[in-house]
DNA sequence: TTCTTTTATATGTACATACATAATAATGTG
DNA sequence: CACATTATTATGTATGTACATATAAAAGAA
């Protein structure tokens, strides 16, 4: 063979990355325009429109129509936090997993909690409070409140056996939310239930899971509010991501 | 103008995810190929593939080739978590942001930081401890050590007046690394700092940033290590994130 | 001057076509 | 029967071409 290598996307893509990390091009400069580099690459347009526009979406270039392609001048790093399931978690870990339903009744809601489903004051909804443990230890504190409008289906199930973390995901996948992290002092209760010490730091992940409204019945009720659940982990646990 | 709707990728994948989110298609389904969605819905089978691209990019659904494509099964919740520099997250909020330089020493590592930083243990590293303050409240403890060995300049820099944060994004963008979230009781001297009770739950980001060794003087090195951070956040602080 | 309109241009996308690749399904072999 | 080989097929990608669109820059009007 001889010397046409033949330049697919990804090692276009890699090249210019190169050009980007090794500061020849630096962050602010104006690239040279897709079908200069195309050219220059010896690969069709369209093929550099691939290899540009997959860095723009990795956040190492702006692109903008007319004023062209130049390397991002404050680059936001991105960290992405997969949340996978309690169980998965546990059992990645090599660890066995434990459920333990701690309560489960349907109570009216603190004002917190109505304020988030968007429901009047007085609403009825469902507390499940639970602790997942591995190996035999506690792990984390699962304290939840359903929306039983969204869900009357839940008003009979018993989450004895199986968490209320699994039903929701098996019965309700691609629902979408909001979520934050922080930390709090463990309070008598909690400490108990996790057997540790009152007023540890605990990681604490709340979040609020609501379903895309498409069915044709309510084609203009805005997104459903299904569950809210705060999680409180044991001392020590920390969440991994990468940048 | 007559029949033909041009069709864009964007409409035929918000088509596509309609009938996802609707359990149209459910989880584990098989959906039919490219080839005969392309005819469906009277568009080319690249946009077809660019609107499936999309989508299985996101997470809602598994291709691959031969087999076909179907709705993933257990979608993976991704929070994305937007990371910026101290100073802009505290003005985003309207607080007037302070800086204070607490401590900027070279010293003997303890062996976790060695250890991430793969150097000897009688390495000296760059240890700068600062604070920072929204509206003259803390906010937010930096505990930083930095490797010489990457960055030489930095041995006579002085971080009294610019944030050693700041000082790094400009100074070694598109960098990379790995991030992990926990929580941690507030020592004696961290609380005095934020001027809060010992023992208080703190919100932690502890963070390692690794430079990419594209250089042609090191074409072999693997990444090196260039700073570690430990940010203890004022009680009651969350980040926030979406699904 | 300042504001509005036009023009030029870089990116963005659509399509037809062709071939590449991975992996299942079918076939052949011991 | 188990196992290796081949064929089939759905996705993946490269290219030339054509047109769409946003917008910076130029030209024109006030």
């Amino acid at each position: 063979m001889s010397k046409s290598v033949r330049r697919n996307w990804q090692e276009v893509m890699s090249e210019l990355e190169q050009r980007i990390y090794s500061r020849q091009w630096q962050p602010g400069d104006l690239i040279p325009t897709e079908a200069d580099l195309a050219v220059e690459f010896g690969c069709a347009r369209v093929t550099m429109n691939r290899a540009l526009r997959t860095l723009a979406e990795t956040g190492l270039l702006d692109r903008r129509r007319k004023a062209g392609t130049r390397v991002t001048v404050n680059p936001i790093s991105k960290a992405t936090l997969q949340i996978p399931v309690i169980r998965s978690e546990i059992e990645a870990l090599d660890y066995s997993y434990g459920y333990h339903l701690l309560h489960q009744q349907i109570e009216i809601a603190p004002s917190n909690i109505t304020d988030v489903f968007d429901t009047p004051s007085y609403t009825q909804l469902l507390h499940v409070i639970s602790l997942h443990s591995a190996d035999g230890e506690p792990y984390v504190i699962e304290d939840r409140w359903i929306n039983l409008v969204a869900l009357p289906h839940l008003t009979d199930v018993s989450f004895a056996a199986l968490s209320a973390n699994e039903w929701l995901l098996h019965n309700t996948p691609f629902t979408h939310g909001d979520i934050s992290f922080g930390a709090a002092n463990a309070s008598t209760d909690e400490a108990n239930i996790l057997k540790i010490k009152a007023g540890a730091a605990l990681f604490m992940i709340e979040r609020t899971t609501r379903d895309r409204n498409t069915s044709i019945e309510y084609p203009n009720s805005n997104d459903i509010a299904l569950t809210n659940v705060r999680l409180l982990y044991r001392p020590g646990y920390q969440a991994h991501a990468e940048l």
